[in-house]
DNA sequence: GTTCTAGAAC
DNA sequence: GTTCTAGAAC
């Protein structure tokens, strides 16, 4: 009967025989499990006894069998035991849980700590018992956890913590010292990562990553980190000017110096963006200096709009701003027709202004929320709440200078009502001390930051016009000028910018130059979302226009084709690394590739084995892998065609090593395997990649700094791991790589 | 993408 | 004190 109720006795204050708990620690040198369990005995009440490999033989290295032996008999006496040893693997582990019973409750405790922190400390540690020290310890370290396998309850543990960094380890002894003689602790798996979906490979499978937790953490803070100072943003945008609704005066083209509406409100409208003047009302910004960038970035979009156009909009007829734009644009003879002010309300252009805007601009907050009580309050309130949600998705917050696009839900007001299909949030800088990202009078940085948020803003709603023209339902509406030619050209290119096609050479790949804009608008664009893809900064634009333009850059490019664009990465990776860009509008990463662009593909992966072909020759030693980053941070497709080196002094940090040597790459094979056989090329992406342990792309190994693995690369004469020589993602001189191109 | 630099790690 | 990382700014 007694036995009975200590086998389910629990912490119930029985004080009957005492469960006894076996401790096995699991870690690789330099984890700290020793650590653990003297922290633990010294200040726990309950009677316990470690049980240390290294320690056990007296200065000769123990055996498992010596351990066992002293486990068994220290149970025995009633005490609880640690099992300090490694313990990576099942089989190391098997024959302790076996001395679980009744009255004996086996639990692991894992130190899945960075390998690169448990190298450093065995590094460092002279007289640690197991006399693991110097230079030898990573490769020991290395060496182990590649056997790692992580306990498992189903091997007989009563209770397994996992502990991924020194807080979870903290706080596993807190758990296990305040455990008093008759306490238990609850059964089951604790601190265990979700599945972890990066380990995917062979050589891979003990890579592991330390940061989870805390990511998990951040992430579950991300909204309370924001300043709250923050919510009362941009409180009043506009105010003074929204609250008194005049817009039944405002007659359409109030502005006969800059221009009129023609035909605005006929079937075809063409395509409109409404916007607001930026920075001007509630940030303070001088409106002098607003209305010169205004035109001046106006002006520099003109002959990108083809047949659209761009309307400034204000709720007052007396606005200074609105007077000072126009007057500068009649002066600049900008185009009437493509630009002109309006006086209205941007929420009511249509019903109550008969002017049909598909994208409207809002001046938002950076917090992307409704509130204040100005053009954002207006816009956010006449969207109705889906607008709040599909921003959400989009973005979490705005920086100064940047937008963010989002297609209004077919449920939205706003769209029904006004016809309105994009909201282009912008966040303008800030002249006002009582706001948030306050610039401090800095007219240099203003200036600049407001000439990007107009920039921004209209390569977004050119974006929207392009892909709205790719939608068969828009064509008809919105092609104004020339529908059957228009439809046409999407139909035999198949989205692809052909120069041939278009007869002019090089410029036609844009959309610069007004006659070629509306072939150039309902060209091409694989995005058949229309969600906005990724918003590129000023500084990743530059494959782009050397893909557009090859000529004016002749000085970095090595060969052009109708295709593609091949150039030495100005910043090379390793000894060769070389750029092939595609030369498809629209096609700005791996994530736009389709089945379409298959051919395109296997021309990029060709070219790439040809100039590979070509530095072989030159050095046979040389390696190479040919393929995509899976988010890349430059605008435009392009192909890395890398040697395996990956000596150079440009590879200056953990995220460029990763994003060469992790899944983050996706080679070309690969992707071309994907995309013939789903559409499309699986992308990996996940952040954590990019702050993986740095490991050896040949051996594997880790090492704790960029500087200790780049001198380890430099020697490692290990033959790459099987699943980079298999299936021909390697190539080098011995040949049995892949062609696509007969 | 790089550069710059604060401060963490050594 | 020096090295190294990582985040902000560009």
């Amino acid at each position: 009967m007694d036995m009975d109720i200590d086998e389910n006795s629990t912490a119930k204050g029985n004080e009957r025989r005492t469960k006894l708990i076996m401790v096995i620690l699991v870690g690789a040198p330099g984890s700290g499990k020793s650590t653990f369990c003297e922290l633990v005995m010294a200040s726990s009440s309950r009677p316990w006894v470690r049980i240390c490999q290294d320690t056990i033989g007296n200065g000769k290295s123990g055996t498992k069998a010596q351990c066992l032996k002293s486990a068994a008999s220290a149970l025995n006496d009633g005490k609880s035991v640690f099992v300090d040893r490694c313990n990576l693997e099942i089989e190391q582990r098997s024959e302790f849980v076996k001395l679980g019973s009744s009255l004996v409750d086996v639990h692991a405790v894992v130190l899945d700590l960075p390998a690169q922190l448990c190298i450093s400390r065995s590094v460092k540690r002279t007289g640690h018992e197991g006399n693991l020290s110097g230079g030898k310890a990573a490769a020991v370290v290395n060496k182990m956890l590649q056997k790692k396998e992580l306990p498992n309850l189903n091997e007989g543990f009563k209770r397994i913590t996992f502990c991924h960094s020194e807080t979870d380890v903290q706080s596993a002894i807190d758990t296990y010292k305040s455990l008093g003689l008759h306490d238990a602790l609850p059964d089951g798996c604790f601190g265990q990562k979700n599945a972890d979906k990066k380990v995917q490979l062979g050589i891979m499978r003990f890579l592991k990553k330390a940061e989870n937790p805390a990511k998990t953490c951040s992430n579950a803070n991300t909204n309370k980190d924001f300043p709250s100072s923050q919510t009362t943003q941009e409180k009043k945008e506009s105010s003074c000017t929204m609250l008194s609704n005049v817009n039944k005066e405002s007659e359409k083209g109030e502005n006969p110096g800059v221009g009129s509406l023609e035909n605005n409100i006929s079937g075809s409208d063409p395509p409109t963006l409404a916007f607001p003047s930026i920075s001007t009302s509630d940030f303070k910004f001088s409106h002098e200096k607003a209305a010169e960038i205004i035109v001046e970035m106006v002006e520099e979009f003109m002959d990108k709009l083809g047949n659209a156009r761009l309307v400034m909009v204000d709720l007052s007829h007396g606005s200074k701003i609105l007077s000072l734009v126009k007057a500068k644009a009649a002066k600049k003879n900008i185009c009437s027709t493509k630009f002109f002010t309006f006086v209205g309300d941007i929420t009511k252009l249509k019903s109550d202004g008969g002017l049909h805007c598909n994208v409207i601009a809002n001046a938002a907050n950076w917090r992307l929320k409704p509130g204040g009580g100005g053009v954002n309050a207006a816009i956010f309130s006449a969207a109705g709440p889906s607008l709040e949600e599909a921003t959400k998705q989009q973005a979490k917050s705005l920086r100064p200078g940047n937008v963010v696009a989002v297609q209004l839900p077919s449920t939205s007001p706003l769209f029904n009502r006004e016809g309105v299909t994009h909201v282009i949030h912008v966040l303008g800088p800030n002249m006002n001390p009582q706001r948030p990202n306050y610039l401090n009078n800095d007219y240099d940085e203003g200036c600049k930051l407001l000439r990007d948020a107009y920039s921004s803003l209209f390569q977004a709603f050119i974006s929207i016009v392009k892909d709205e023209f790719k939608s068969a339902k828009g064509i008809d509406e919105r092609l104004g000028s020339a529908p059957s030619e228009s439809r046409k050209h999407s139909e035999d290119t198949h989205h692809k910018f052909k120069r041939a096609e278009l007869q002019i050479p090089e410029r036609s790949k844009k959309w610069k130059g007004t006659q070629e804009s509306a072939e150039a608008l309902n060209q091409n664009n694989n995005k058949i979302s229309h969600k906005m893809s990724k918003h590129w900064g000023s500084w990743a634009q530059a494959l782009y226009n050397t893909a557009m333009y090859p000529e004016r850059h002749a000085n970095i490019v090595l060969e052009t084709s109708d295709d593609v664009v091949v150039l030495n990465d100005i910043y090379p990776k390793a000894r060769k690394h070389l750029l092939i860009v595609a030369r498809y509008e629209g096609l700005d990463q791996l994530a736009d590739v389709h089945k379409e662009h298959l051919p395109l593909l296997k021309t990029m992966h060709a070219v790439g084995m040809k100039w590979i072909d070509k530095f072989i020759h030159d050095d046979a030693s040389l390696v190479f892998r040919l393929g995509y980053h899976s988010a890349p941070s430059m605008r435009q497709l392009h192909l890395h065609v890398i040697s395996q080196d990956f000596d150079s002094s440009h590879l200056k940090n953990k995220k460029h090593w990763n994003s060469f040597n992790t899944d983050f790459f996706r080679d070309s094979v690969d992707v071309i395997d994907e995309v013939s056989s789903h559409g499309k090329a699986i992308i990996k992406d996940d952040e954590s990649l990019m702050s993986m342990e740095f490991r050896c792309n040949r051996c594997r190994s880790a090492h704790p700094n960029l500087p200790k693995l780049k001198t380890h690369i430099s020697k490692c004469q290990s033959p790459f791991p099987s699943t980079l020589l298999e299936g021909g993602r390697l190539v080098n001189a011995s040949g049995n790589s892949r062609n696509f191109l007969s």
